[in-house]
DNA sequence: CTAGTGATTCCCT
DNA sequence: GGGAATCACTAGC
């Protein structure tokens, strides 16, 4: 039994609460990117809180910079950042502005579009594989700086747009500690996820890595 | 399945 | 200078 999947997108205020409230409500919902090929659907599968000013594991723990600006900004904004040298990463700016909360997106089914999809996942062995992880779903949807602060919320044509989709009932949501995230913002359980999702991505505890010399 | 490691560049201290 | 909200690949069990 498939519950009605509704299309029409977010308003603003969802975004516009507590990011604990926000991050297990967007399970389910809609990602809508529009590429020159065509649309690509994800529906979120798994996703972290990062709890601005009080929380020590996110970027906006130390202030606003150039990087981190948008999470400062109004809420259903994306923020986009770059990592590793390599990877780009995705998040959905929280709170009212001034309050630099973000869910990052971590994993998701594509649910359209996967044609389009795997052109840049190549090394994917299967379809679950396109977006588990949140580098691999923002190469999936070709998510990188240049959509930093998109609004996901807006009317009209967008490069990416969040839709209600479906929410998870709570009796499927889990959490747990956050992936990749040391120190003192390890201890929160503020990643969540569906319940036996093949999609969601396998949980990495965070390591120090070595100086290379 | 788990554990270890190289890749590659931007950002902030 | 050195770490980073990661991935892909390899070795070994």
């Amino acid at each position: 039994m498939i519950a009605t999947t509704d299309r029409t997108p977010l308003p603003r205020n969802f975004f516009d609460r507590p990011v604990l409230e926000v991050a297990p409500d967007l399970l389910g919902r809609l990602l809508v990117r529009t590429t020159p090929d065509g649309p690509i659907t994800l529906r979120l599968t798994e996703v972290e809180a990062y709890d601005g000013g009080n929380d020590p594991g996110s970027h906006a723990y130390r202030g606003p910079t150039a990087r981190n600006g948008v999470m400062f900004g109004p809420p259903g904004h994306v923020y986009v950042y770059f990592t590793y040298g390599m990877w780009h990463c995705m998040n959905l700016v929280c709170g009212p502005e001034g309050v630099a909360s973000a869910v990052l997106l971590r994993a998701g089914e594509i649910v359209e579009g996967a044609e389009y999809a795997r052109k840049r996942r190549l090394s994917a062995r299967d379809d679950r594989e396109l977006a588990k992880g949140p580098a691999r779903l923002a190469t999936a949807l070709d998510v990188d700086r240049a959509l930093d602060g998109t609004d996901a919320c807006a009317a009209g044509a967008t490069p990416l747009r969040i839709l209600k989709g479906a929410a998870v009932p709570s009796d499927q949501v889990r959490s747990g500690p956050r992936t990749g995230v040391s120190g003192d913002g390890a201890v929160h359980p503020w990643r969540y996820w569906v319940a036996d999702d093949p999609t969601v991505s396998p949980y990495r505890a965070h390591v120090p890595r070595r100086r290379r010399s």
